[in-house]
DNA sequence: TGGGGATTGGTACTAAAGTATGAGTGATTT
DNA sequence: AAATCACTCATACTTTAGTACCAATCCCCA
């Protein structure tokens, strides 16, 4: 899904692109009335919110793919976290160190190393501050 | 500060339009013996890339524009907290790395960490998933 | 009776975060 | 002119986080 919008619209900018310099240059000989000054000024323009338009576009794929992930209730049935992972990820949220969460339910450091890890698995995320944003996107915790 | 900034900002940008623009009045004349489709093409490109630039320096403004909706300025004031470090607090509670905010920003992953120490002074915690819980009480972010 | 998942714990390592300290620059203020 | 502040960058260091393995226990279920 990803690699094909990716590909749709990296497709559709190079068509635009030449369909863009395709018309250039047929208006080249329509306005040989005008100034080629202006001509180029209104291409440096057209350009230059082709590519104001690009980056947008491109920041509003890495948003949807990062954003538009469900927010259903039933998300800790399809992301598969089990108890102790969800407990973990509350005291993550609260801004609890692994050691204080180990305190907290009196579990071994590693032992909340590894829910984590697997936490960020199961999110798809790096970081234990991505999975709190993600978290909350999710409704996993508020 | 930040106003001046953006002037120079602004004011760069119109100066390289317009250099560009009679770089390629002067090039029109100098390349005569190559075709003009070419150079159209490198035009056309290079003003894109313009526009790109242009837009990533508009998203790193809007940080500030769109992100600071509701800071409470009050908290602000009593916390003392400058506009830098604001960002970088934005950008922590995205749940970015220190390196990816040194990116976005612009500044070296040492400066971030400058920032993010003194942040966490002002919001008087030790790690930055505390920080961004705080702020988010605090209503400085999202 | 064996498999599978969940939980727990461990070692060993790499990566990231955080602290302490110093220092240079530019803009503002006094 | 001097003091101040925000921002920047850097080194050196300690701490925390995270990954990659492995393994024991328990419980449920086929």
């Amino acid at each position: 899904m990803k690699p094909m919008k990716r590909s749709i619209l990296i497709y559709g900018l190079a068509l635009g692109l030449i369909l863009m310099l395709l018309k250039a240059i047929e208006y080249r000989y329509l306005v040989r009335g005008f100034s080629i000054d202006v001509y180029m000024g209104i291409m440096a323009i057209g350009f230059t919110a082709l590519g104001i338009w690009i980056a947008r576009q491109m920041r509003n794929n890495e948003n949807h793919s990062l954003g538009t992930v469900m927010p259903d209730p039933e998300s800790i049935e399809a992301l598969g976290l089990s108890e102790r992972e969800l407990d973990v990820l509350k005291l993550i949220a609260k801004g609890c160190s692994n050691q204080e969460i180990a305190d907290q339910l009196y579990i071994s450091i590693h032992t909340v190393k590894t829910h984590s890890s697997n936490l960020y698995s199961k999110l798809d995320v790096k970081r234990r501050t991505q999975a709190v944003t993600r978290a909350k996107e999710l409704g996993l915790v508020h």
